[in-house]
DNA sequence: TATAATTTTTAGACATATCTAAAAATATTT
DNA sequence: AAATATTTTTAGATATGTCTAAAAATTATA
């Protein structure tokens, strides 16, 4: 049973692997997570020891199979736990983050797949990401960022880039929703 | 904020209250979360530092006002979230207490306060606990002991002592329900 | 390609929570 | 009440995850 820590760390290992294909350095981990480059290279070495990422000493990691599906799992849940709390709990999509923060870290594979029926298996979280399913594959759809549209031309709004809650503020002030 | 430990040690004392207006031992702590006399030792000092317990060497600890109300409300989180487990999540009575266990240590007044809401304030767990309220009021009712009862008196039954699935799968094939 | 700047790792420290083994205090028995 | 047994505390060790500061490796610049 891997620690709420390991876990985060390998979520941000698969953020941050989405944007590119080179391994992830150790610099960018810290940033994400807010720590030190040093506890960093701890961890990564630890993951290393349990296949979870391939680590070189200077070259950054990158994930294992096993270490993508357990991230891809945590997301699964952090998502599936953000629309329980949108649909069902009155959050608002501005609210989420903090308690699905904590909620990702639930081992019950039972409860993640009774939530996943009891919402009717959704396949997006309130900001518009998609939900990896049991297996842990994702649905990274194409989108543009409003800012490469053209001024007149009518989009669809799906998701959203940031998810601070100040944004999600001024997007409902706006009127602009998924 | 306090620590899955901390809030464990204040539960623990909290139950072993019930019973007694005696301070309580350190052994009988340590029996109740299967742990060392002498981790007790060390965390009852950390929380009498805290002013959650009142703690003399070698009489033993008794809960401060502030602790008794964390302690309430951990369990108050967990007996809700067993609620919801077996009333909306297809969870059997004797399958919710592992998970309750990880989930009433989730951080957030208002997921707490609009999970009492979704399920209509229920009073009782699914074990016939009662639930303690926002401000950490329990309701204890009088129960008799199954076996205490006289053959051929009717009662009804509103508890269980013994919450292990062994037992409550015992009940269930005698067809006792709460 | 040397030199400088940056990134990464190592070494050693700290906090939390736990443990074992020994010492001290309390409780029980004779 | 003295001897014995039990409980509790202390002292010192371990594991996890973090940090700072210094050393090593890599990358960028002149």
């Amino acid at each position: 049973m891997l620690s709420k820590s390991e876990e985060n760390y390998l979520k941000a290992i698969f953020h941050l692997s989405i944007k590119t294909d080179k391994g992830i350095s150790t610099n960018a981990i810290a940033q994400q997570l807010e720590t030190k480059a040093s506890s960093v290279t701890d961890m990564v070495k630890k993951l290393s020891e349990k296949e979870l990422v391939i680590y070189v000493k200077y070259q950054g990691v990158t994930l294992t199979n096993k270490g993508a599906s357990i991230a891809a799992n945590v997301i699964r849940k952090h998502r599936l736990w953000e629309v329980l709390l949108v649909e069902k709990l009155n959050f608002n999509w501005d609210e989420v983050h903090e308690v699905a923060e904590q909620l990702e870290h639930i081992h019950s594979k039972k409860l993640v797949n009774e939530i996943d029926a009891f919402l009717g298996f959704p396949k997006h979280d309130p900001h518009g990401d998609p939900i990896p399913d049991k297996d842990g594959n994702i649905n990274f759809l194409e989108k543009s960022l409003l800012s490469t549209i053209e001024v007149g031309e009518s989009v669809v709004c799906i998701g959203v880039k940031d998810t601070s809650s100040d944004f999600l503020r001024y997007l409902e002030k706006q009127e602009i929703a998924l």
